[in-house]
DNA sequence: AAACTATCTGAACGTATGTATAAAAAGTCA
DNA sequence: TGACTTTTTATACATACGTTCAGATAGTTT
């Protein structure tokens, strides 16, 4: 893979459009991205990566590596906006002084949903992928490396809040909270399903509700210790 | 593929055996439960299931057809007996007379991780493989027309419980919770990794924390109409 | 203009895939 | 036994895959 030019920052011309490679590198990169969120890494081909991205073949390896390598790209790229988004929030509740855990449900979930919900296809198709690959054993490791800090960090704050909570019992209503969230958007075509009022809504229609039942589920589930 | 005798019921010889192919066609169905929930449907060849199996190529599509009609025929078969252990313990409620959203979360629950937490490995094959499927798009219809109706019956009843509560925030609220109880069997090693105390427990041992997760939930959420 | 580097093209390589099938083997029944 | 069906083997076919690379092109620097 060629090597990115983002750390030395000299990949912009004079006048801040991208360089030379790097327009073909964030299409490829896009279009990697929307097919890995539609069908998943086994059943995509570098082949449809190129057409959908409108380059040749030898293009997508040439800035994206191999598969493996440009998968994991994909994966991480908006990995620190998204994070970023949850850090913010939460140094936003510090600053405000006291808190509720509705608050940090609120804060961690909303970023997420509104990331999903946005316009821009890209961060769509990211939000899905992230919904998809969190429950594909292959791919939970990078996934933890690129979220489990800041989901340690919503643990403590939930623990100082509820002192007598075992650490697995708030890993494990931290580890529910975000199986509810991504279900919003990996599973919405089946809550439209089962209700026969099918309108189908935005991830961030789900905010209310996804939050009231969060944050019940763990006040319930870390009140009896 | 061949066609299934277990409709026409003379596929046991009289002494209870199973007919001449039917302990082969077994063999080949538990070879692919356990690819397909290790690694996924596309990322598995018939050949990796045919040596799974231990029989040569040919034999899994004479006994399983298409790669796809192999992978219904796979999801489908434990379908009916997880889907009845669900009816009937709705039924005991109903026996019984009243009963909490807590006794429904117990009903839907409990008989998946049941399932997931027995000796049998092919069923726990099968709870992670139904885990791993739920949030794949291409699947799901068939998942939905396999268990939506009782899910439907969940839904029905709570809402008889909480007659004030939306048809989408019922449908909302069940699939938080069905989201949730997958999640216990895709995502352990989450919890394990997220808390520091790390026993790698069995699905059935965070029976009582999802319980009060999903009821906590439901009742939080439904509460404010 | 010439040397140089980054980017792109087009084609090839070896391998693995899903599926089909003819023939052999095993079992069943008259 | 011999006809018949079910099951298994071994092989072949066409296609798609991920990866590689020599060479063409375009842009930059000297």
């Amino acid at each position: 893979m060629r090597q990115s030019l983002e750390e030395t920052d000299n990949s912009r011309t004079t006048d801040g459009r991208l360089a030379r490679g790097e327009a073909t590198r964030e299409r490829v990169l896009d279009a990697a991205e929307r097919c890995f969120a539609a069908d998943g890494f086994e059943a995509v081909s570098i082949r449809q990566i190129a057409r959908e991205a409108e380059v040749t073949l030898g293009v997508v390896g040439f800035h994206g590596g191999s598969k493996e390598e440009l998968f994991k790209t994909v994966l991480a790229r908006r990995s620190t906006t998204l994070d970023d988004l949850r850090t913010a929030a939460l140094a936003e509740l510090h600053a405000r002084g006291d808190f509720t855990i509705r608050d940090l449900v609120d804060a961690y979930l909303t970023p997420y949903l509104d990331i999903a919900s946005r316009g821009d296809p890209q961060w769509r198709a990211y939000a899905e992928l992230i919904a998809r690959v969190a429950s594909t054993d292959h791919y939970v490791p990078q996934i933890r490396d690129l979220y489990d800090p800041t989901a340690r960090l919503y643990i403590a704050e939930i623990q100082r809040l509820r002192p007598g909570a075992s650490a697995e019992a708030l890993a494990t209503v931290l580890t529910l909270t975000v199986a509810s969230m991504l279900s919003i958007v990996a599973s919405r075509a089946r809550i439209v399903g089962l209700s026969e009022t099918a309108t189908c809504d935005e991830p961030m229609d789900y905010r209310k509700i996804l939050i009231d039942f969060c944050t019940g589920g763990i006040e319930t589930a870390l009140s009896r210790v």
